[in-house]
DNA sequence: TAAATGATGCATAGTGAATACATCTATTGC
DNA sequence: GCAATAGATGTATTCACTATGCATCATTTA
């Protein structure tokens, strides 16, 4: 059982600039902060900035910032959009499907599992727990992470 | 956001052997009867019968059935047991992830979902819709199903 | 006007699940 | 005891989806 990448990286996104609301940010500087596809996080970053997640600033130092304060981001919902398959058995092709109780139980459990999203916002997890800049910092400028510190339980 | 198909195909296999209680039922009846490849679900089987969920009787009229009753088989056990991975995002990969607030998050709601399913059995699932034995029944040699009985909901 | 940066579309590659194939073992019926 | 049936197991191939890469266009600013 996975999410995608795709919300993977949204969320990542998300926290970043929610560390960074007093710039803007380019999608090249976050590409590289957590090492992945600067092309394949443009997309979703696209896809962030027309649902209003984010602003974004064309042209010479351009670049993207949240659309909302991480207070009024709210992670359920920020889920529903980014996951479009919640088909989480494939009762579509299954021809009991119609008369079978197995439906009803994912479905409550699939509430269950988003009613607690729905509960927090990104403002929630940024309060969770300690400020992760200091991990942010310690890359270095082809990404590679510094292993002076390791990544330990606070 | 999905499980697999090998859990889809063990809650089939499950289902149908409940109704099934009777009698023997070989893997090649099963897999007509959802239309599904026998080799993979020969494989899921096996798996389920290591597990203790079914009891096979190999050679000539030989089959499977159910290894305990319906109320003691666990939804929330099972899907455990046919799901290894529950990293719902990649946090192993994540750089932030020991300073991350969504790692928590993303722990209590799969809570959520599992406190769901482990409040179920299969028998559970029985009850909880009318008999689709009709629906199987509907089945012909080849493993079409026959248009006479449209899926509706009842 | 050139450089930087986001926007967009298409093609390619990687990954994991599902499927197919082959062979072995066990049981039953004749 | 032999042949047929049915489960057990291992390997290889196919397939789908995701992620990635590449190319090009659009916009802003120094």
């Amino acid at each position: 059982m996975r999410l995608t990448q795709y919300t993977d990286y949204a969320l990542r996104v998300l926290l970043y600039l929610a560390r960074h609301q007093d710039r803007l940010c380019s999608i090249a500087e976050i590409a590289t902060v957590y090492g992945i596809s600067k092309n394949h996080l443009m997309k979703i970053i696209n896809d962030l900035v027309n649902a209003g997640y984010l602003t974004s600033v064309r042209g010479r130092n351009g670049g993207v910032r949240l659309g909302r304060t991480p207070d009024r981001i709210n992670v359920g919902a920020l889920i529903r959009h980014t996951e479009d398959d919640f088909d989480l058995v494939g009762c579509s092709r299954c021809i009991i499907a119609p008369a079978c109780g197995m439906t009803s139980v994912f479905d409550e459990a699939l509430a269950g599992f988003m009613a607690v999203l729905d509960r927090y916002t990104l403002a929630d997890a940024l309060a969770r727990k300690g400020d992760f800049l200091p991990l942010l910092n310690a890359i270095g400028p082809e990404g590679q992470i510094s292993k002076a510190r390791p990544a330990k339980e606070d």
